[in-house]
DNA sequence: GTGGCTGCAAATGTTTTGCATCCGT
DNA sequence: ACGGATGCAAAACATTTGCAGCCAC
């Protein structure tokens, strides 16, 4: 997809997307990133990972998520989704911060609703469902 | 409220608040906050700003919203609204960056089905609409 | 070989904090 | 008058940018 559009394969971009790639369902910050890329490319620059960050999110190869945890998170973009998964959500651990995807577009409906009332004419939602995950259940809440 | 928890109710932590009521449907950055606070009492620092709002926010007065344009913005809470209105989201204009707030609690239904899938006890959710308001529709799309 | 890419350090923007002073109770 | 609240400036973070050297193509 880099090559594509005319920009480099370089070790540094992908490791960027390897961190990325590695822990199933994985959404980190681009501090998180940097960590993790350090590990088999100790000579990376902070400043290359939010430069790769920039990059990958132009291309929608990346996606940013806000958690409203105050942090910026990153995750691998739907263009690795299924056909219809194009809006995934997040159900999210107000206890450990686990955070889980899930699929489903629910909204179809009321967002027609919601046109009609309002004027509005809507083309995307983010929904985020917040709660306590099975393990933080079962430790007791 | 402030009394209530034995804080001072003091001329700066008025016209935070002042500030925050006067427009309805107001979400404002902290700077936007201290820019109106400014007007009437122009000798308050921007750091009791961001003091008044941790305040506000601990006692529930004020919520934290994030509209996902890279901005962390504030608003009255949920205290001054009806009492089935706690959840309150918001429609975004991608194109002038307009906010509405609309009621309503759509999901319970869809809550009930992701728990019983994955286990989660959720408590609370978060949702955003994105598209073209009134107004930039009619100036054309 | 060349232009885009990188590493480093410095700059920027936002939010927090230390401290002496001030003012609501 | 006491202790919390404020204003100012400095500090702490997160992110961006300038620039000389480097490396995919």
């Amino acid at each position: 997809m880099l090559r594509e559009k005319g920009l480099k394969v370089t070790a540094q971009r992908v490791a960027v997307l390897t961190a990325l790639s590695k822990e199933a369902d994985s959404h980190l910050t681009a501090e998180e990133i940097y960590e993790r890329v350090k590990v088999s490319s100790p000579e990376i620059g902070l400043a290359t990972v939010y430069r790769t960050i920039q990059v990958l999110l132009e291309l929608k190869i990346i996606d940013r998520i806000y958690l409203d945890d105050g942090y910026v998170r990153y995750e691998l973009g739907h263009v690795y989704e299924d056909e219809d998964s194009h809006h995934h959500h997040h159900l999210i651990c107000v206890k450990c911060g686990r955070v889980m995807s899930f699929q489903g577009d629910l909204l179809e409906e009321f967002e027609k609703r919601m046109e009609d009332k309002t004027g509005f004419r809507i083309q995307d939602h983010d929904v985020k469902l917040y709660g306590y995950c099975v393990d933080c259940l079962k430790k007791k809440i």
